[in-house]
DNA sequence: GCAATATCAATAACGATTATCATTTTTAGG
DNA sequence: CCTAAAAATGATAATCGTTATTGATATTGC
């Protein structure tokens, strides 16, 4: 991986963004900084950052993958109204791969969890209206 | 939702099968018993079969949705290499939407755990080649 | 600098899924 | 039964997220 101007733009745009943004979200937040910036450059660059493991992947949480710039170990939480998603701990589902492997003899390489629920703002929001 | 022949038969031909199928999959069984079942009708009533509670859809495993007969609560297991979906026992995380409540505030209304590795059967075809 | 390699922008292509629409089934009431 | 309204179908076009292609441009090691 060599090094490339729009690969840093991005990597630094996710960074800054607290909501774990899809390629396309993040497309758009590029464009106003670097107009030329295409869609397909913004997915390459994601899903090479996220095999050399300098961000994160997350699919399966509605359809289309989000990234994360957070590597450490956690789950999360989309917000079902908002879309937005939200870090969970990692220690909610502790010894996860070893009961499994108890209980099933399956070698868990990888695993996910993830929740869906209203939001704090949209339950406020949702009150109100 | 009408009776409808089609609608049986897709229900059933899911229930005959213990793999999880995808739509595209399921379609290519059903195409044998009824050939001209559209894949149109696959996805319309394996969403409103879902909808109604009669069958589990599973996002998230691989990009693709798979379906399951098994209502019950579970969670999954998908090979990286055969792709075969494999049941995991509801127990492996207890109290997970308790302790997300407790630690983050957030209402879980629905979550999801899957996992990934190499299954049993994978594994040995390994060690042979 | 310069050649080899990696990356780029633009866009075509792709696979999974959904929408459209004219035709056929199913259902309920007389 | 028969018939009209509602629902479901098959065929296929359209959509959406994502990936592949391609010719041009940027980056790297020498």
């Amino acid at each position: 991986m060599n090094y490339s101007k729009q690969r840093e733009i991005i990597l630094k745009t996710l960074q800054e963004n607290m909501i774990h943004p899809t390629a396309d979200v993040l497309y758009s937040l590029l464009k106003e900084k670097c107009p030329t910036m295409s869609l397909a450059t913004v997915y390459r660059n994601l899903n090479l950052l996220a095999q050399n493991g300098v961000i994160k992947k997350i699919e399966g949480l509605d359809g289309t993958a989000h990234f994360d710039h957070n590597t450490s170990k956690h789950y999360h939480f989309i917000c079902t109204k908002c879309h937005k998603v939200f870090d969970l701990p990692y220690d909610i589902a502790p010894g996860l791969a070893e009961k499994i492997y108890a209980e099933t003899g399956l070698v868990v390489e990888s695993h996910d969890v993830s929740c869906k629920g209203i939001c704090h703002d949209c339950m406020k929001t949702n009150l109100n209206s």
